[in-house]
DNA sequence: TATGGGATTACCT
DNA sequence: GGTAATCCCATAC
């Protein structure tokens, strides 16, 4: 189970084209730790460099932090936030560009017992509806930021059949001015795995 | 059930 | 020195 990759190429072409048609659906694996976690990605948003108030690397500034988003698509964006959590991303397109799709729900699919050890609780819509949540419960740490995501440690694998999606505007940026109102988050339609949002910072 | 605030630190200006 | 692509718990009703 999950020994298919996704094709390196799906993660080149348009960004959105990728987050909807590829990603939304699909299977992120771990095996950090030695045993396997994963989840059916429900939940993404897309940031985009060359434009994106709400993107880290606006304008396509690079910094020690955002450095990997400019990486090939394909490979993974782990930054740190709030002073406690890890945020997982899908770095898409070619190199040089700084677009990505951030993770921010998954409905847990395999390795449930240790995702509960190490989220602290039994709840299974409580272990992986967040991105700081999904990080922590498949193990996800910025050691991981940078690697190819075709490998053994952190992969994704295809889905199997199409996904019937929904936009709406993403989470947690107010500041980002117009681009705070962009319907760049992508979720499952219907899904009881989507992340939990507070009423404050939740779109209009 | 809803709201508000605190945790905690790397990174950027 | 201010703040962040969050989460959780205490308090209130």
């Amino acid at each position: 189970m999950f020994e298919d990759r996704i094709d390196k190429k799906a993660f080149l072409q348009d960004p959105f084209e990728a987050a909807t048609e590829v990603l939304l659906g699909s299977y992120l694996c771990s095996r950090i730790g030695g045993c396997l976690t994963a989840g059916r990605i429900t939940e993404l948003e897309v940031y985009i460099g060359a434009e994106d108030k709400a993107c880290h690397a606006y304008l396509n500034r690079k910094t020690p932090r955002n450095a990997a988003m400019f990486e090939t698509g394909g490979c993974a964006y782990v930054f740190f936030v709030y002073g406690m959590y890890n945020q997982f991303n899908v770095v898409l397109n070619e190199a040089g560009t700084a677009n990505a799709a951030l993770i921010r729900g998954l409905e847990p699919v395999a390795g449930i017992e240790t995702m509960q050890e190490r989220r602290g609780t039994d709840r299974l819509d409580n272990l992986t509806t967040g991105p700081g949540k999904l990080c922590q419960a498949l193990g996800i740490t910025r050691e991981q930021n940078g690697i190819d995501l075709g490998g053994d440690l952190l992969w994704l694998s295809p889905r199997d059949k199409k996904i019937e999606w929904q936009a709406t505007p993403r989470i947690g940026i107010d500041y980002a001015e117009e681009y705070a109102e962009k319907p760049w988050r992508f979720v499952i339609r219907g899904s009881r795995f989507v992340s939990k949002i507070p009423k404050k910072g939740r779109p209009r």
